[in-house]
RNA sequence: GCUCAUAUAGCUCAGUCGGUAGAGCACUUCCUUGGUAAGGAAGAGGUCACCGGUUCAAAUCCGGUUAUGAGCUCCA
C-alpha cells in the first residue's frame, strides 16, 4: 500500500502500485491532463511510470522548467518522425533540448529547404493531433545496436556503441517511429501544440570539423501560445538593438569589402571609443599602471620563440621587406616581456604593470567575422602584470575590484565569473600550477562571488579568470580575463634579481577588463539600444535655431559649451522646429537646445530631452550644471524603449 | 574554414514568365523664416557585387570569385 507524498505535505495511500498519471488522476483530471511527468523522489520519469512503494511526487507540468524542457525534447522527437515520414531516407543522429528550444541534426543527401521546413512542421501538427501515445522500452546495449543497424540508422548504432556493453538503454516509441533516448517525455503526441521550427543550418557530425556536416533544424517549443508569442517578440526587440543596424543609423562606423573584419570608425563612433579609452586610461592610470606603446610589426624570430607561429601561424598576417618575414601583431604580450627586459629589474620593482591599448590583428576565419563583436584588427585594453608567484594573489584580487567597478560604470551589475583550471597539454610544475589555482580560487572566495569551475580549460601556460557580463536584455558576452604565466617570462628571458641575489623568472599576468575596445563598442551599443547615457552619447547637446536670426546666438552658446568640454553640434538649417526635433530624437542625442526670438530675448536657451520631456528655458549657465551633473552620472540606466 | 542563404540608387526595399530598371527616405536647386517628432516643388542619381557561360536577348537561368547573414568549428 504505496504512500504517496505531495509537494504540499499531504498524502494519498493507494491500495496497490499506482503510476504519476493514475496519482494525478486521483488529484483532479484537469491535473492529470495538464500532466506531462512526475518528480519521483527527486527524478523525473514519464507519467506511465509506476510506484510499488511509498514515495514523494510532484506532478510536473508545462509550468514547471522541467516540464518546459520534456516538451521541448518531445518535440525534437517529434520532429524527427515527422522528417522521417516526409523523407524516409534521411538518418537522424541527436535531438537535444537548448535554451528556448531545440534542434535536431540529421543526415540527409541534400540541404533542406525553407519549404521542407514547412511542410515537416505541417507534419509535425498532424502527427501531434493524432496524439499518438508515446511509450517506454529497454533493450540491452547490443540489441539497441542492432535494431537501429536494422533501420538503417547508423550514426544512432554508432552513438550507442560508444556506451558501456553492460549498460541497459531505454528507447521511446510514438506511432512506427523508434529513437534512443533517456526520457522522460510526454505521454502522448498530443501534448505538443506549441512550437515553430526557425532555421536550418549546417553542423559538424559530434562537432568536429573533420566530420562530415549534417542538417541540423532549430525549433522553439513552448506550453501555450502566449509564451511561444513573448519568445518571439523577444527575438524581434533583440534584432532592434542589432549593433549593426544602430551603427548605421547613428553614423557609428562601417565595413567594407576591401578589409573584411575590420572597422572604418565614423566621428560618432571614434567619439565613443576615445570616450571608453580615456576613460580606461585614467582607470589605469589611478591604479599602478604604466601606458607604453609597442610595435605593430614585429619579426617573426619574436613570435617563433614565444609559441605562437606555431600554434596560431595560420591566423597572423605576416609580410616581409629586404628578406626578412615580419608578423602584423597578433597580440601584445612579447613586446611587453620587450619592454620588461630593458634594464635588470629587481624584486623590489614588482609587481610592474605595463598597459598598452594594444591595436592587433589575427587572420579570423572568414565564417566568424561578425560585426564589431568578431573582427580581425582589434584594440585590446591589455596590460599584463609581471610579478612573484607570491604576489599572484593580491595582484589578482585587485584586479577583480577594478574590473567590478569598470562594468558597474558602464551599467553591467550582472557578471559571470568562471574559473578554468589545467589542461592536461600544459607547461609547468604541478606545483606552481596548484600554487597559482588556488591563488585564483582564494581571490574569489575572498570577494565572496559566486564562480563556476571549469576543469581543464585553461591554457596551457596558466589558469585563467573569465568574466562574463550580462546586458540588459540578458544575453552574455564575455569581455574581462585574467590568466597566470608560467611560460612566456621564461621563453622570452625575462628575470629579476631576488632578495637572495639570485635571477629568479617573474610569473605574468595577462589582463583584459573591456576585452577589445571594438567589442566592447557593440556590446554597449547593444546594451543601451544607442541611447547611451550622457557621459558615453558622442553627442550630448545639440543646439537648434528657429529661424535664421538667432544663428549668431547659436553659435556663441555652441562655443561656451565646447568650452566646458561638453560634445556638442549646432543645426542651423532652413528647417522647421519640429523636423529638427524629429531628427536629432531619432539620432538619440540626449539633450536639445531649442533657440527662438524668446530665448533670444531673455539670453537663455529651451532644453528638450530625448525623451520628449520639456526643461523650460534656462541661463547656459544652468544648463552646463545640469549636463555636468547628467555627465557625472555613470553606471545607471535610462529606461529605455526600442521604437523604430 | 564548413553548410545553407543573400547581394538592385547613399539608406530601406519592389522588380511577375529572360525583352537592358522603380518606390520611399536621403541628396541638389528653388520657394518657404516656420516654436518642440516629417512644409512644398523641381532635379539629379544605377556597368543590377565581380568574372565567365547559356541565349537573338540576362538584374532575372547556370558556374566561379568576393562580401554579408544564420548556424557549425575555431578564438593566444
Amino acid at each position: 500500500m504505496p504512500v504517496i507524498t505531495l509537494p504540499d505535505g499531504t498524502q494519498k495511500t493507494f491500495d496497490a502500485a499506482v503510476s504519476v498519471a493514475q496519482v494525478a488522476e486521483s488529484i483532479g483530471s484537469g491535473l492529470a491532463r495538464a500532466a506531462l511527468a512526475g518528480k519521483v523522489n527527486g527524478e523525473l520519469k514519464d507519467t506511465s511510470f509506476v510506484m510499488a512503494d511509498d514515495a514523494e511526487l510532484a506532478i510536473i507540468t508545462g509550468r514547471d522548467e522541467a516540464g518546459l524542457e520534456i516538451i521541448r525534447h518531445s518535440t525534437a522527437h517529434l520532429l524527427a518522425m515527422a522528417v522521417q515520414a516526409l523523407f524516409p531516407s534521411a538518418q537522424v543522429t541527436i535531438g537535444p533540448v537548448i535554451e528556448d528550444g531545440f534542434f535536431y541534426d540529421f543526415a540527409f543527401e541534400r540541404a533542406f529547404t525553407p519549404e521542407d521546413l514547412e511542410a515537416i512542421e505541417k507534419k509535425m501538427l498532424e502527427l501531434a493531433r493524432q496524439d499518438l501515445s508515446v511509450s517506454r522500452f529497454e533493450l540491452p546495449r547490443d540489441e539497441a545496436v542492432d535494431f537501429f543497424e536494422n533501420l538503417g540508422e547508423h550514426y544512432k548504432a554508432e552513438i550507442i556503441r560508444d556506451i558501456p556493453e553492460d549498460q541497459t538503454l531505454s528507447l521511446y516509441r510514438q506511432g512506427d517511429f523508434t529513437d534512443l533516448c533517456r526520457g522522460p517525455h510526454v505521454p502522448s503526441t498530443g501534448k505538443l501544440q506549441v512550437f515553430k521550427l526557425t532555421k536550418v543550418a549546417g553542423a559538424y557530425w559530434r562537432g568536429d570539423s573533420n566530420n562530415e556536416m549534417l542538417q541540423r533544424i532549430y525549433g522553439t517549443a513552448w506550453a501555450d501560445k502566449k509564451a511561444l508569442k513573448q519568445y518571439l517578440h523577444r527575438l524581434e526587440e533583440a534584432g532592434k538593438r542589432d549593433h549593426r543596424k544602430i551603427g548605421k543609423k547613428l553614423g557609428l562606423f562601417h565595413t567594407q569589402e576591401e578589409a573584411p573584419g575590420m572597422v572604418f570608425w565614423h566621428p560618432n563612433g571614434w567619439t565613443l571609443y576615445q570616450v571608453l579609452e580615456q576613460y580606461m586610461r585614467q582607470v589605469q592610470l589611478d591604479n599602478g599602471y604604466q601606458e607604453i606603446r609597442t610595435p605593430q610589426v614585429v619579426d617573426r624570430v619574436l613570435w617563433e620563440k614565444s609559441g605562437h607561429w606555431d600554434k596560431f601561424g595560420e591566423m597572423i598576417f605576416s609580410t616581409h621587406s629586404e628578406n626578412r618575414d615580419y608578423a602584423v601583431k597578433p597580440m601584445n604580450c612579447p613586446c611587453h616581456v620587450q619592454v620588461y627586459n630593458q634594464g635588470l629589474k629587481s624584486y623590489r620593482d614588482l609587481p610592474l604593470r605595463l598597459a598598452e591599448f594594444g591595436s592587433c590583428h589575427r587572420n579570423e576565419p572568414s565564417g566568424t567575422l561578425h560585426g564589431l563583436m568578431r573582427v580581425r584588427s582589434f584594440t585590446q585594453d591589455d596590460a599584463h602584470i609581471f610579478c612573484t608567484e607570491n604576489q599572484i594573489q593580491e595582484e589578482v584580487s585587485q584586479f577583480i575590484d577594478l574590473l567590478f567597478q569598470v562594468y558597474k560604470d558602464f551599467g553591467f551589475d550582472d557578471v559571470l565569473v568562471k574559473l578554468s583550471t589545467r589542461p592536461e597539454q600544459r607547461v609547468g610544475s604541478d606545483e606552481v600550477w596548484d600554487k597559482a589555482e588556488k591563488a585564483l580560487a582564494l581571490a574569489l572566495d575572498a570577494k565572496g562571488l559566486d564562480w563556476a569551475l571549469l576543469p581543464g580549460e585553461g591554457a596551457f601556460y596558466g589558469p585563467k579568470i573569465e568574466f562574463t557580463l550580462k546586458d540588459c536584455i540578458g544575453r552574455l558576452w564575455q569581455c574581462g580575463t585574467i590568466q597566470v604565466d608560467f611560460s612566456m617570462p621564461g621563453r622570452l628571458d625575462a628575470q629579476y634579481v631576488a632578495e637572495d641575489g639570485s635571477r629568479q623568472v617573474p610569473v605574468m599576468l595577462h589582463r583584459a577588463i573591456l576585452g577589445s575596445f571594438e567589442r566592447f563598442v557593440g556590446v554597449l551599443v547593444e546594451h543601451y539600444a544607442g541611447i547611451f547615457p550622457p557621459w558615453l552619447a558622442p553627442v550630448q547637446a545639440v543646439i537648434l535655431n528657429i529661424t535664421g536670426s538667432q544663428a549668431e546666438y547659436c553659435k556663441k552658446v555652441e562655443k561656451d559649451l565646447l568650452n566646458q568640454g561638453f560634445r556638442v553640434n549646432l543645426d542651423l538649417r532652413n528647417e522647421k522646429i519640429g523636423f529638427k526635433i524629429r531628427e536629432h530624437t531619432i539620432q538619440k542625442i540626449p539633450y536639445l537646445i531649442v533657440v527662438g526670438d524668446r530665448e533670444l530675448e531673455n539670453n537663455t536657451i529651451a532644453v528638450r530631452t530625448r525623451q520628449g520631456e520639456d526643461l523650460g528655458s534656462m541661463p547656459v549657465t544652468q544648463f552646463s550644471a545640469l549636463l555636468n551633473q547628467a555627465v557625472a552620472k555613470k553606471g545607471a540606466l535610462e529606461s529605455i524603449v526600442v521604437s523604430e
